[in-house]
RNA sequence: UCCGGAGUAGCUCAGGGGUCAGAGCGGGUGACUGUUAAUCACUAGGUCGGGGGUUCAAAUCCCUCCUCCGGAGCCA
């Protein structure tokens, strides 16, 4: 039993002449004369080689029965892999930590459904892994990106007593004398009381919506960054948003290399976004481009999913489409003082068939107009009193968006469905692990 | 909620009225001079999603329910 501090895989690489204790979890283990296990700390993934000549006899006989997921200390010599040059460890002593039987998760393929029952376990795979350090990079840069560029952190509350966008359906839950409470889908009308007093504020936390949708793009429960900007117009937030994309997929390239190839992520198109002013068109042009490529959407409708889909496909940029008609959008957003029938509303659109990311646009700054609002989507006055005061003391311009957490995850890693984009998934049929 | 598809070994699947329900992976035992989803041999492992029906006979055909997957709508 060595007393000799542990190091990490991740440090391996400027280790190699050096003996060295690791500890970690067994991912595979491959028994011939020399036996091979590959060893993974959280940390990163490295090849231990037990031979009979260097191990000493207990370690090369534990090295023959290990399983899949067993707990172990490894202390050996750090070398270079003879063909690939990777780091690898020429073991001396090993220690069974814990013991691990019939790990359900195989090398071989597996099911959706088996393995969304086993997230818990699927946590432990290399792909699963890859994805949340990504996810966990995209966090820390949207909290740096923000906090560099003065915003001020303003919590939004999760239980709330009213929708904030009158649409969506809610989760409820009883809330003492008040009656209902509501999970809340959306932290903005939060954050505009808060400009007035930091200028420039964003939340960052769990939203919740209680749709009944079933597609690669939608969880009940997802994580979304909400910046608001006092003084700020639909141009501003534009490029706001432009900005911090940008910010986000440069942290990526640059600290998650190793993971985007775990991936087998294409990064051309992630440069393509780094570098290029992304397209912008208004949603009046992009209906007429849509119907110019065989789409059947009128003006007025909304995008459909193959819309979304037929106005990607023509280009490798992120696209800005805005100032929509506001009779599908939300009460709060400016109307185009150029047209009536339009709002001041943008979306940011990813390329590569991944829609919709950012939402968001400038808010109505009348008091009037809010109330007229109010009052045509049928919605409690006495429930937005407070809101409404943003309007009656010293009510300025201001624009915001919401960047859906998953959503970002899915495109940046180019994967098929954003269940695998956060730890524990949470879905209309998916409430467990 | 609607439309399509699928539920057979721990996992991924084959078998589609009639003989004992099969393979690969994983597990177990053994072999094997550096493997990397290692390979090879042997071996254990099944209420064929639940219920009802048709038939001499149902994993297989019919009805129904459940679950999952893909898509639509709605959205970030």
């Amino acid at each position: 039993m060595s007393s000799q501090p542990f190091t990490e895989v991740r440090f391996l690489a400027g280790q190699v002449g050096e003996t060295v204790r690791l500890r970690g979890w067994v991912r595979n283990a491959r028994t011939s004369k020399t036996r091979f296990i590959e060893l993974r700390d959280g940390s990163g993934f490295v090849q231990c080689v037990v031979g009979a000549a260097e191990a000493d006899p207990e370690s090369y006989e534990l090295a023959g029965k290990l399983t899949q997921e067993a707990a172990i200390t490894v202390t050996g010599l750090v070398q270079q892999h003879p063909k690939t040059g990777q780091p690898e460890l020429l073991v001396k002593a090993l220690e069974l930590i814990g013991g691990s039987t019939d790990f359900p998760i195989t090398p071989k393929e597996h099911g959706t459904e088996f393995l969304m029952e086993n997230r818990h376990l699927w946590l432990r795979s290399r792909r699963q892994w890859a994805i949340l350090r990504i996810r966990h990079t995209l966090v820390k840069g949207i909290r740096d990106f923000f906090d560099g560029d003065g915003f001020t952190l303003l919590d939004a509350p999760i239980l709330t007593p009213s929708a904030c966008e009158g649409t969506s359906t809610l989760f409820g839950t009883e809330y003492f004398h008040e009656g209902m409470a509501f999970l809340s889908q959306s932290g903005q009308l939060y954050q505009e009381p808060g400009i007035a007093a930091f200028g420039k504020t964003y939340c960052f936390g769990p939203t919740f919506r209680a749709e009944k949708s079933k597609t690669r793009r939608h969880l009940t429960e997802f994580w979304m960054v909400e910046p608001e900007v006092a003084f700020a117009h639909l141009d501003d937030v534009m490029a706001l948003g432009e900005r911090m994309t940008k910010f986000l997929i440069q942290r990526v390239l640059e600290g998650r290399q190793e993971e985007l190839k775990i991936l087998e992520r294409d990064q051309a198109p992630l440069e393509t976004a780094l570098n290029t002013t992304f397209d912008r068109m208004t949603y009046t042009e992009a209906v007429e481009k849509l119907k110019a490529l065989g789409s059947d959407i009128n003006w007025g409708e909304d995008f459909g999913n193959d819309d979304e889909t037929i106005l990607m496909n023509a280009t490798d940029k992120p696209l800005w489409v805005h100032r929509f008609p506001k009779a599908f959008k939300a009460f709060y957003m400016e109307p185009d003082p150029l047209d009536p029938r339009l709002a001041l509303g943008a979306d940011l659109l990813a390329p590569e068939g991944y829609g919709e990311v950012i939402g968001g646009g400038e808010r109505a700054s009348s008091l009037q107009y809010l109330l007229e609002q109010i009052e045509h989507h049928q919605l409690s006055r006495a429930d937005y009193e407070w809101y409404l005061d943003v309007r009656k003391y010293g009510s300025v311009p201001h624009a915001g968006f919401g960047m859906g957490l998953e959503r970002a995850v899915a495109w940046i890693c180019k994967l098929p469905h954003v269940r695998e984009t956060i730890p524990y998934p949470r879905m209309m049929g998916t409430l467990r692990p």
